[in-house]
DNA sequence: AGAATAGTGTCTTTAAGACAATATTGG
DNA sequence: CCAATATTGTCTTAAAGACACTATTCT
C-alpha cells in the first residue's frame, strides 16, 4: 500500500536481499583438447562425489564468488588445478541452462573449449576427483559414458573445433614450441579426419604472418625440414575461404 | 567426523541443500535487432526499477525457474512480451559473468541476438519497463548511455551480427514474406555499411536454395522485380567464402 | 639405388569483383 | 526520349585443388 514514489539507488542497494528470488546453480565446464598418438584427446576427470559419482565428466566446477572475478577466471583456475599449466588457448563455446539437466535442479553451465600442446602435461586428480586422464575423441564421442549432459556438449565442442579449424589457423596452440609445416599438417588432418593437399596447405600457412624459421632443420633420418616458431604476439589467423570439405 | 563411507545417488538428492554455496544472480538479455529507413536498429527498454532506474537497456530479465524450461525460453518469454511476435531468428551470442558488471553483485548474464523483420510490430513495455523504443545503431552504439554494461554487449552483437551477415544468409530473417533481391542487397549493405555489387550479390544469393520466386512481380514506377519468399524449412546457408572486406 | 619425407612448379577450378550492356517500366 | 532500377554477359582476380616433379637425407 505505502509505496515509495522515489527511492535512491544506493538506498535500494543498501536494502537488496539477493535471496528473494530463487537462482539456479552456475558452473563452468570446459572440454580441453590436445593431440597425441595422432588422435584427438580430451581431458576427463571420474567423479568422486553425487551426483553422477564414479563417471567420467568434462572438467568443471561452481564459480566460486570469492576466488573468481569472471568466469573465465573459473575456468582457467580448474585448467590449471588439473593440467598445472596455464592454456595458450581458451574459448568461450556458449551456455546451456535448463532444469533437467542436473538431479539437483535448475542449472546454468558455461562451456568453454581449451587447445593445449600435450607435452609436458602432468595431470593431477585433485579434490571432487578420484582419477583423471586423456579420453581418446572419435566423431566426437569418447568411449567411456559421460556425466550429466558432457556428451552433448562434448559433441558440440568437437563440431565447434573441427569447423573453426577449416578456416583458422588454431590448431598451432596445439603445438610445441619449435615444429615443421608437416607435423602441423598432421595435426590439421587428425581433427579434420581428412587428407590435406600440401601444396595448398604450406601457400595457405605461409601467406599468413603468423609462424616464423627457427633457423633451425629438424634432422630426423628423412630429408630435413624447416623448423618454424608461433610468431609473439600473433592472433589466430582467419582465412577468408575454407578448406574444401564442408562450411 | 562421521563421514558416511557410502551413500546412494537417491540419498544424496534427498539431503542436498542448494543454499550452502552462494549462487550469482543469472539473467538473460537479448539484443533484437530490426532494419527500417535504411538504419539498423536495436529494441530499447527504459527501466523502472532500481538499478539503473531510468536507463535505457536491452530487453532481458531474469530466469523464471518455474516457467522457464530452459534459458533459450527466457529470451524468447521476454522477447514476446515486448514485441508481441515471435522471432524467426535467435542466436546465442555468449556469457558475460563477473562480479562488478552489477551493483547487486556478482551477475552471470548469456545473451542473445535476435532478427525480426520491422513490419507489424507492436511494442509494450510491460512491467519493469516505463518505455520501449527503438534506437538507431550506428558504429555499433546508441545515442542513449546504456544501462550495466549493455553498450559493451550491444557493440559485440553487432559485431557478430556484422561479421556473420559476410559469410551467411542471416539478413532474409529480417525481410517480410515477399521481397526482391534489391531490397535484400540494401539490407545487407546497410549491414555492412558497404555497397556491394550487384551482380555477384545476385550469382551468390540464387547460388544457394534458400529462397523461391513467388511467381509475382513488383511494380513501383521502375522495371518490375521478381519477388522472392524465404523458402520454408530452409536453414540459414553459410558460404565457402567471405564477401570481401574483412573477415 | 630405393624409401621416405620436404619442398616447388604449374595448370585447373571455384567463386568473387569489376564493369559494361541490355531490359522494362513511368513520366 | 530520359531516369531509374532490374537483370544479364563476360573478363579479371584471388585462393584453393590436383598432381607431377625435384631435393635431401639414410640404409
Amino acid at each position: 500500500m505505502m509505496k515509495k514514489t522515489s527511492q535512491s539507488e544506493a538506498d535500494f542497494l543498501k536494502s537488496y536481499d539477493p535471496s528473494v528470488f530463487p537462482r539456479p546453480s552456475t558452473s563452468v565446464d570446459t572440454a580441453i583438447f590436445t593431440v597425441f598418438d595422432e588422435e584427438l584427446h580430451v581431458l576427463t576427470v571420474k567423479r568422486g562425489e553425487h551426483p553422477c559419482k564414479d563417471m567420467w565428466s568434462l572438467v568443471g566446477g561452481f564459480i566460486d564468488l570469492e576466488k573468481d572475478s569472471d568466469i573465465e577466471a573459473t575456468a582457467k583456475r580448474k585448467l590449471e588445478e588439473k593440467t598445472g599449466i596455464k592454456t595458450p588457448y581458451l574459448e568461450q563455446y556458449g551456455t546451456i541452462g535448463n532444469k533437467k539437466r542436473d538431479p539437483r535442479g535448475w542449472s546454468v553451465t558455461t562451456i568453454y573449449f581449451a587447445l593445449i600442446p600435450s607435452h609436458q602435461v602432468k595431470l593431477q586428480a585433485g579434490k571432487g576427483a578420484v582419477d583423471i586422464k586423456w579420453s581418446n575423441v572419435t566423431g566426437g564421442k569418447v568411449k567411456d559414458k559421460l556425466a550429466f549432459d558432457h556428451a552433448e556438449i562434448l559433441a558440440k565442442c568437437t563440431e565447434r573445433l573441427r569447423s573453426k579449424v577449416l578456416y583458422t589457423s588454431l590448431p598451432i596452440y596445439l603445438m610445441p614450441k619449435d615444429f615443421t609445416l608437416g607435423d602441423l599438417q598432421k595435426i590439421y588432418e587428425i581433427i579434420l579426419d581428412k587428407k590435406i593437399d600440401h601444396k595448398s596447405f604450406r601457400r595457405r600457412i605461409l601467406s599468413t604472418d603468423i609462424l616464423e624459421e627457427t633457423g633451425q632443420m629438424r634432422h630426423d633420418g628423412k630429408r630435413p625440414a624447416q623448423l618454424y616458431r608461433h610468431k609473439k604476439g600473433q592472433q589466430p589467423h582467419f582465412f577468408v575461404r575454407n578448406i574444401e570439405g564442408a562450411s
